[in-house]
DNA sequence: CAAGCATTTGGCTATTTTGCCAAATAGAAA
DNA sequence: TTTCTATTTGGCAAAATAGCCAAATGCTTG
């Protein structure tokens, strides 16, 4: 740590920290995928599992990733647990990011003229 | 990989690993920090560094994660380099974030009482 | 209670990400 | 051209992440 912490960066960390652990939560393509798979409304993790084709415990971790952002609820009912998203401005949020791919890809294209 | 990669899943994973790749961009506290920074006007390298303070060769590799994911762009005058966002729309983006962490903060002052 | 199913947790390795230092670039000024 | 300043790049070690397997947990049913 540097001497002197008093700048503008280090009075703000511990924000920053949490606002990066909701965008850490999103920034993994099987996560994504999840988040944007419970915006159709709640999913088992069996469910989530066979779509996405990977074993159930690497599932399970990543529902647990999301669960301590905040961004997912689950609810257990019988031996099966059931995940829905908690917000619902993740939707427009994933628009912003479409919206910086495109005006990517549109730059490149001009770059290519 | 899987010998059966026709899932939900792996028909989507290379749009899922572009959307990813901005959201991970965004996904450090000091990159994000440099986002809000450059949500008030363009900043040269010298200055983020200033007030991040760390290494400058940090600040600048950060800088080129936000730049191939399309966030920023450099522009060079002399021998600076300034830095500007090339989206607006990330403002929105951390108010769903910043949405997400109260809806949280009220979930667990519930759990309390 | 025993057995079966869905899910989570522990543990371990492989991969990715960070951040510093030192060296390389590039423009500005002497 | 030499020197100075701002920035980037290469390289490396430390830290964080991911994903699999095996074992543990917790219902539910026989």
């Amino acid at each position: 740590m540097k001497t002197n912490p008093a700048n503008a960066f280090a009075l703000r960390k511990q924000q920053l920290s949490a606002r990066t652990k909701v965008l850490k939560a999103l920034a993994h393509p099987t996560r994504l995928f999840i988040v944007e798979e419970l915006e159709q409304g709640e999913r088992c993790v069996c469910e989530l599992t066979d779509m996405i084709g990977a074993d159930m415990s690497t599932i399970s971790k990543h529902l647990s990733v999301l669960k301590e952002a905040g961004l997912v609820i689950d609810d257990k009912r019988g031996n099966m647990v059931f995940y829905h998203l908690r917000v619902s401005c993740v939707l427009g949020f994933l628009d912003c990011v479409e919206k910086v791919l495109r005006s990517q890809a549109e730059e490149q294209a001009s770059l290519i003229k």
